[in-house]
DNA sequence: GGCTAAACGAGACGGTACGTCTGGTCTTCAA
DNA sequence: TTGAAGACCAGACGTACCGTCTCGTTTAGCC
């Protein structure tokens, strides 16, 4: 059974000012210089409309990023059948995109954001398009048998936009080849560690 | 050639001062309630000999990082051998503490501290004991081939510590196994990609 | 008694809602803490009902004041043919009555009230009696020869009303024998100021 | 022996602009209108250096009225012997002046001010003048025997103040004239009441 | 030992933003 | 059609810090 209750409704309107003035104050000032007062003055708003809905400027910041009001992603990732090809071919224009300053501090904010919501963070890698573009691709590899079974897909996905997001925020630029080869490491075939002729597996001695 | 002049010299007592209330607040605050006025206010100093010194609360944080003021950390990776092994020893204590609030908080601070000061992006993963301890674990394991020669080692470390801060960022929780297992994946041994029909495949799991 | 139509009705029932607990907010709480949104939380009435029919809350101090909602006077001022004795005997018990809290701060509240609202400070002597009550009192004085011919009887109320507004107006407390005196010296006798030798009147000398 | 203390010292450029900000705006916008935020934004100062000195908008108003920041009475009342005279010649001007529209909203805002600060009623009078030159003259009145000896000096000024505060309180415009009428009735000589017949009545008008 | 000058503690200053509160208007729904 | 409920824009409240700028005191070389 609903809850009833008379007056007016939830503008639609002043909600979509909200958001779309926080995304774009986000991009333009970053995630320190972004406040309520401002966001309220950008959309024409009164500032208790705003804390009347959300809680926090983290709050509105994950609804605009569920919103996907940030990124326009790439729809999929490619499959040529070669894996290691097809998530070059998707991640070089994001990692260039990150080299540019726009997209530098707007990942920095995004992840300031996250250190203050969790719901930042719980959205972050998803809206990148890490969890489902990424990790479908992966599941597919897996299918074909470019990846073992048992690969722990989603955590693959997140540790290649844990490097990245560590990448951003240690180093001045990110070095898109060297990152590319990590990736080509941590992702692509490899030998049983040199000893091949060792009886026992070396990674699970007991 | 030393500039000479009259005066007294930068107090030492007010440094330490201020660095270790700059360790305790962050801490017990958090890095957005760090706040310079209260750092002065903690350490018994005027704001000004503050400002003379740093530029900002980043740099602060960023000192105490280098003086290694965060963190006790394992002086160093065992090494029995068996490179996993010794990963899983060293990692799961610090996941562990990950996963209390202190550790949690202490992680997201200085993230956050990152966000707006380079120089603690720079060294985080160092004072964490990524760059040192785990790059030169994995040079170890190159060395007597567990892993393949051309390894990217540090870019390793960097990731391995990416997929934590994400990890830590993400989830009210670090999976501990999970995490461990990940880092087996992506450092264990693993059958060259693209021949799954290849009879004698050395480390197939399952 | 039942409503026995359809479509609701101007609510009596509402009015005195809003009326009685502005009375009893502003004896409470005082002028300044009075709000239009604290009326009607505490009427269990919406804002735009208070607003629809009264222009601020000033106008509804005024109603409340015309319905003799703050005082409950003596019906009159007696007269045992003395007047200075009649005068005190009404006056004390008001007088001790503004030395208290509610007292005091009622008055506070009403004139500060009368300083926003004219309708206010229109009946503001009257509701408190002395327009009505002690003007008559006055006039048979003027009758039985107590004052004489042509006294300006309303401008005297208000005078020594007035006075009593300062008196509390200006200090912590009201000094209640002094100001029985002051009544006296304002309307007692009075000898023709020291030369009654002199043949023209002092006071007129044109 | 004075509180010694380092730092830096009150700023008078500062408390002047507060204040005289403080005195334009009450005259210019009236008490209910007049905000910190309106004062510091037209002072030039920050809200918090007026917090640190005054505890309200009362206690600024109160330090403008010592200051005589409001009116610029007549040094004194003069004295040509006739004491009626010399208060006509005084107060009308006066009550000119509090029939235009500055004088009005004025006093308003100066008797709204004083039922929020006791400050602000204690020199109310005093500011106007009535306690220092009005209590002066009739002083001197009752030397020269124009009054007659214990007249209540203090508590007349008070109260021909208290009956103009209330004629512009309760009336549209102060009627001039009557008001002149009253204080002669006031403070002029009057029979000894209760002697109605007594032939020689001195000052008997009609 | 006096002089000079920097570093110190303290904190006032002009500001920005906070999160809360109220004003007055406008909108929805129930009776 | 009235009235309750309450969302809306606007803006003031008093507080917390910002980074800069005095102050008066303390201290370290240099004459």
């Amino acid at each position: 059974m609903t809850e009833h209750r008379s007056g007016p409704v939830r503008s639609a309107a002043a909600r979509e000012a909200i958001l779309s003035a926080t995304a774009r104050l986000l991009v333009d000032e970053g995630w320190d210089r972004l406040t309520i007062e401002g966001i309220a003055r950008a959309a024409g708003v009164g500032k208790q409309t705003i804390y009347r809905w959300w809680a926090s400027k983290g709050a509105l910041v994950a609804e605009c990023l569920l919103d996907g009001r940030f990124f326009a992603v790439e729809p999929a990732v490619g499959d040529t059948g070669e894996l290691l090809r097809d998530l070059r071919d998707w991640l070089t224009p994001v990692l260039h995109f990150l080299n540019t300053t726009t997209g530098r501090s707007l990942l920095h904010s995004l992840v300031a954001a996250a250190t203050e919501e969790a719901g930042v963070g719980a959205h972050l890698s998803d809206a990148f398009g890490a969890d489902r573009l990424l990790a479908d691709r992966l599941r597919a590899a897996v299918a074909t048998g470019e990846l073992p079974p048992g690969t722990p897909v989603d955590q693959l996905g997140h540790a290649v936009f844990g490097a990245l997001i560590f990448e951003v925020l240690s180093k001045d630029e990110i070095d898109v080849p060297a990152f590319l080869d990590l990736v080509g490491f941590l992702l692509g075939p490899r030998p049983a560690a040199g000893e091949p002729e060792t009886p026992g597996s070396p990674a699970e001695p007991a």
